[in-house]
DNA sequence: CGGTGCGTTGACATTTCTCAACTGTTGTGG
DNA sequence: CCACAACAGTTGAGAAATGTCAACGCACCG
């Protein structure tokens, strides 16, 4: 891959956006495109800084390891996004592991030559500054779902927050990762998620086949997201 | 108040800590001091930016309702934090709601005059990158907390990072605000808030007299927050 | 074709929430 | 200074949601 790929994909990213390209190509020669197979590490918490990451393809989650081994994600991240920022600016270890959970092709870009660009050119401040708040709102939103008590909550809200088509009067969308993945995501076990799942079909408000979703019954879908509690799918008979 | 009085206290933020006088002049100016009152709103979810904040004294909440009405605590901030931040550098309206939790003494740094500044000053782009990368790491903490299923941990974690002090061969830390707020921020009710705490109580764990807690046996707590299950302390009778 | 791991389902134990009532504390106005 | 209102905190009882353990079908991959 030669730099004039590597500044075209730098472009798109919002950091870089509306930069001339004599500064993006000081960024592109320390930057080199690497790919990782699903399930291999791309760092690990307490590693030592190397740099930030743009998703050419693929999927990456973010995440840290609880003593007792369990797994806390903190985001996903397919094309177009990046991350480890944060890392770069103002750490000097990874706050968290990064793994690829698809195989996945990334842009880094190095630590030490990124950072002595970020303290020359003023204009690569405010992009990263709108970076970071970007990433802070997407948190702020996280845990607000987060302190939503109900897992059926959260996962309606997943759901309706995901990119989807319309196709013979249903709405269509395609989760982006594995069930047992989007279970951590929204802090459940599988077999909760599966369940929920289940329920909701059989009150014909969703169909599921596989990783490919039809919501059958947005409103109701709309208000177990809202309220959660009275407009939840009881399950068997209904009261007399 | 005077200028003089608002860069010293500027200057023990991390934002502006070794930044030059004249600098820190031209953010005073932009700068006022304001009280709140206890319960009192600083500003709303949706309301236009008008500048960030720092605490002097007091305490103050941000927070995001749901439709429903439920409360989600993104953060408590004492002395010395700032916020809003974020919103200043890259919204035009605030992500959430802030409130003081107890009467409270602020600084108000206008958004118009501190971001010319922050354009024309390279020096305070490094200062905001690293406010906000700071942001990142109390966030993505309080996903990390969030993500645990069980409220008792939650609550063993929060107890544990709280300052505190020994005193007469045990731990002694002071809440820093009322348990209905605490119940809040670990996303449980105060009723089971109250219990857990009632249990650890009858279990010599901990002793609680208004928000004055003496911690008796650190281990067990620590296993709590740290295993969870196992560690927990049963009630009543123990298997044969 | 066998294995490995995801996804599903069932049964069960627990935790936590909800509702409701009651107590204690605090601050205010008479 | 006291009475009372308002609200934080506690306690109880019952229901519901979720996690855990276990078994099994199924698909994909080598």
């Amino acid at each position: 891959m030669d730099t004039r790929d590597t500044i075209a994909d730098l472009r798109r990213l919002p950091h870089f956006r509306g930069l001339p390209d004599d500064l993006l190509e000081g960024v592109a020669s320390a930057s080199r495109s690497v790919r990782f197979d699903a399930g291999l590490t791309i760092f690990a918490e307490g590693d030592p800084v190397r740099g930030f990451w743009a998703v050419r393809s693929g999927m990456v989650k973010v995440y840290r390891l609880s003593i007792d081994g369990h797994e806390q994600v903190l985001h996903h991240l397919g094309q177009g996004r990046t991350f480890a920022e944060a890392a770069v600016l103002s750490m000097s270890h990874y706050p968290a592991h990064a793994v690829a959970v698809a195989d996945t092709e990334l842009i880094e870009i190095a630590a030490e030559p990124f950072l002595r660009l970020f303290r020359g050119e003023p204009r690569l401040a405010a992009a990263m500054v709108s970076a970071l708040s970007n990433w802070l709102l997407d948190l702020t939103d996280r845990v607000e779902n987060l302190s939503i008590a109900s897992a059926s909550v959260r996962l309606a809200h997943f759901l309706l927050r995901l990119p989807s088509r319309r196709a013979d009067g249903v709405t269509v969308l395609e989760l982006p990762f594995a069930k047992k993945e989007l279970a951590a995501y929204v802090a459940t076990t599988p077999e909760t998620l599966s369940r929920l799942l289940r329920r909701w079909q059989e009150a014909d408000v969703l169909r599921s086949a596989g990783r490919r979703l039809e919501i059958l019954d947005e409103r109701v879908l709309s208000a177990i997201a809202d309220g959660g509690e009275n407009a939840e799918v009881r399950r068997a008979g209904r009261a007399p």
